[in-house]
DNA sequence: AGCGTGGCTTGACTCAATCCAAAACGAGAT
DNA sequence: ATCTCGTTTTGGATTGAGTCAAGCCACGCT
């Protein structure tokens, strides 16, 4: 998913967004990489070359543009906010061990909402918690070598 | 769910764990409420009467319990890790505006993995992120209202 | 009574995030 | 091209959650 600069700055105006270097910097970062990076990534990537863009102004400008529905904030471990442009809904899964985190394609949360007796209207996304490929397999092996199975999560 | 004195030193003493005056009083607290309080919250409801509990000693006291099996950690949102003393698997509900938290009774999340297309085996629990019932019902009259939506989530 | 180990306390420290006042900037008006 | 004003950015201070290390304390053992 990638943009041009005239598409980022268009899509800034459309929301009444002044279209300053730093936004567009940050946004860019965004639109690059399918990750998840917290506001300290994006604040390393962008000052990469040479740094210009303070600390404040990377939350000043994420909150701007999570406001305006261009990024979308997932708050899910107990480590810091991460940001991401795929804005689209979707769901996430977290890795309890390592912490990666993968994108879940949409699906309609009605059967989980009947089964938790919720109003189902009230359900925006899904996260679901558990361990992932790599670390499962590991700590199979670990289980049957029989070492401590699980050294902390991230 | 509330337990005896001789209970409560019981089951420290099952896992090994010392029966300290500050455990004691950490676990009574989390067994006595129902609600998710965080590290800060529960270091406040000890030392109400008379500051005597260190804050390091909440987190090392609380860590020892998690490690043992008779407090769960809870990490949901990007504020403070909350804790439960109620250990029996269940989901949880999470509200994004007002941070509210409910225990969902346990499924399982067959039928959730199945539709992300993950392996079942790796799925420990789900949380539910939307809106809690006073705020949906708040959202909606404001937005009759032609008030300002969402002041901003927790 | 003396010992040793585990637990508690204090205070310093880290890391994420926010706040603040001053300076710099962008875009529409002239 | 320049002005002007409201918006952004900046850097430093500050808050809050959580960790760490060193020393003290207390319980259980001999």
């Amino acid at each position: 998913m990638t943009a041009t600069r005239a598409e980022i700055s268009a899509s800034f105006r459309d929301r009444g967004l002044r279209c300053t270097s730093q936004r567009y910097a940050i946004l860019q970062c965004l639109l690059k990489r399918p990750c998840h990076p917290t506001a300290e990534e994006i604040h390393g990537v962008v000052n990469r070359h040479d740094p210009r863009v303070s600390r404040a102004t990377v939350y000043n400008s994420l909150h701007a543009l999570v406001q305006s529905g261009l990024v979308r904030e997932v708050k899910l471990g107990a480590d810091a906010t991460r940001f991401e442009a795929h804005i689209e809904s979707h769901h996430h899964f977290v890795c309890d061990h390592c912490g990666a985190i993968e994108d879940i394609a949409w699906f309609e949360p009605g059967e989980i909402t009947r089964r938790a007796g919720l109003n189902p209207r009230s359900i925006r996304a899904i996260v679901l918690q558990g361990l992932c490929e790599p670390c499962l397999a590991r700590q199979k092996s670990l289980r049957s070598n029989n070492c401590l199975p699980n050294p902390n999560a991230r």
